[in-house]
DNA sequence: ATGAAAGCGCTAACAA
DNA sequence: TTGTTAGCGCTTTCAT
């Protein structure tokens, strides 16, 4: 990269002191109008910009955030990446991101990679390995070494930082309510997030609606399925009990291959099955039938976020005690449910 | 953020001079076995990590890639990033990501923002309204400021950087050179990005193909929708010509819209009506009917692009020609054409 | 084997 | 009004 113009450079041009030229340009009072608009016009014409690793050194921060993110190909996280990146743009800070890729040790590494590169918070949704292995020693030490931190999505209780969750729980019984009270007498729950802390709440909020209409619970109709097992097969062997008429699905695939599968299995959805789901994405709209979904407000929550740490940042004098900030969840109702 | 512990810091317990701690932690030879093993343990001890801001400084580079996408909810663009960032974090680089938003003046004040951050070189694609204005000063600057860098898919001719570009033409050509030979008589092409480059190139292949088959181009046939305009009301009008039996579609929303109404209409998919369009997302793959797509192989084109640019970087001394490579398409076929 | 000093680019307190 | 100096955290050359 060609040598960028530096005060010194100015300085000598002119035959002044860096200070001069610093103080020129800032406008500074103490500066002869006469040297301030030489200074000024040699500057603009030569491109001068400050460099900002040498600020970034003087004052301690660096105006940017990293990101740690499981998988960009997730429209919800996706969502949440463009509201962190609005509001982060606008308070004038810049996004180092990472991918974890669901990974463990991608995400160790990730964040070992931030840790060094001196940024000024984090904000962060597990990846779902970690989630598994209940391991987040490397975000305890962290938040330990004072790094500014804010967890969205996938949490963990064990850290004591800001956090933007949305309300899973309520979000499973309210569309789960909606099925019973469309009519479904039978509603099975399709996980494929069982691993993941949400998972485990929508299961909660399942379980709850059930309970507000005295439905017996059924962990049959629990349907937890694996990364190596077969969806189909085993959704063949749940839905061979015909009397189930409604599906709530976790997340977005579950209720994609469920689609396909019941379809070929010539369900008249809504009226023999009714099926309602997680994160509302383009997919979920554009099927036919169009799939009722949960919206988790993803762009929300993503300035939720950065708002909550840029705060965090520029406030650190004043500290505060930590914060979960809950976000509602609203159900879209399309054709894959039924009106009443 | 709580300040962390600094070579001095070192030196000062160990009443030593900074140079030896420095060297004491790089394990120089100079230093003795006994001193360095007590600095070295006392480091770890404290967490000690070094600077990178003050590396930077003195390396004059940053281990960074600015990477500028206009829009990250686009499947393709989301494979890109996938690429790139796979590459990157292999190569120990970290990502600042910016998302232009398809507009002119985000992507300014992003690239100012990204130049003022002393990175290594960028990595962008044009945002759309860049494409209409054809204003790339912005970016001519930043060339000639000496930063590295490499445009793909939405590229400018008046820059001249590396590249990395998909066959429009071709893709566009072979597609519809496929709904030819399936037997459709007459195809016509629907565009909503006439604005981009790649909206121009694939029109072109469009019209080779027909030329191909002695085809004669019909004007009439090259359906280009601005951002104001009904969809739908356009298509009806096309659609009116009942001959009509093939379309290409140029990107994802095209398809997806043209395929709602058709099947509103009745249309018979492929038999009456047959598509196929552009950019291999989730989403054309699970419509019904699944429709047949032009794959851009987006993560590919990230990783080439990510190498490219590191290539450029680390090899500053010894400069190369600009390079621009074509990554080919490959058509996936799916219900919503004919087999033959 | 250890340290002093210069320098990366910049700011700011203090002198002149 | 301008300049000097010290310092942000680190590396490296050249003494000692």
């Amino acid at each position: 990269m060609k040598k960028r113009i530096t005060l010194k450079d100015i300085a000598k041009n002119f035959n002044v002191s860096i200070a001069t030229v610093s103080k020129a340009l800032k406008d500074s009072h103490e500066i002869s109008p006469n040297t301030k608009s030489k200074i000024k016009e040699y500057a603009k014409l030569h491109h001068y910009k400050p460099n900002v690793t040498a600020l970034n050194l003087l004052n301690k921060n660096t105006k940017t955030i990293g990101v740690v993110i499981p998988n960009i190909m997730n429209t919800f996280f996706a969502k949440v990446f463009m509201g962190i990146e609005h509001i982060a743009s606008q308070k004038g800070y810049q996004l180092v991101s990472c991918i974890s890729n669901e990974s463990y040790e991608k995400e160790v590494k990730t964040i070992d990679l931030l840790k060094h590169g001196h940024l000024d918070g984090i904000i962060i949704s597990l990846a779902e390995e970690t989630q598994v292995k209940q391991n987040v020693t490397h975000l305890k030490n962290t938040l330990n070494e004072g790094v500014p931190m804010v967890m969205f999505d996938r949490v963990s209780d064990e850290l004591e930082c800001d956090k933007v969750i949305v309300n899973d729980l309520e979000g499973a019984y309210h569309a789960t309510c909606h099925l019973i009270k469309s009519g479904c007498k039978k509603v099975a729950l399709v996980s494929v997030i069982d691993n993941l802390s949400v998972g485990k709440l929508r299961v909660e909020g399942y379980k709850k609606a059930l309970t507000t209409f005295n439905i017996p619970i059924e962990e049959r109709l629990i349907v937890r399925i694996g990364h190596h097992e077969d969806f189909d097969t085993v959704m063949k062997i749940i839905l061979a009990d015909k009397s189930i008429d409604g599906l709530l699905c976790l997340e977005e695939s579950a209720a994609v291959n469920v689609l396909h599968l019941v379809k070929r299995m010539t369900y008249k959805i809504p009226e023999e099955l009714s099926i309602a789901c997680f994160t509302n994405g383009k997919l979920l709209q554009h099927l036919s039938p169009s799939i009722s979904a949960i919206s988790q407000h993803g762009k929300y929550i993503g300035e939720t976020a950065a708002k909550m740490l840029i705060d965090r940042i520029e406030n650190e004098d004043l500290p505060k005690p930590c914060e979960t900030k809950i976000i509602k969840t609203s159900l879209i109702e399309r054709e894959s449910t039924k009106q009443f």
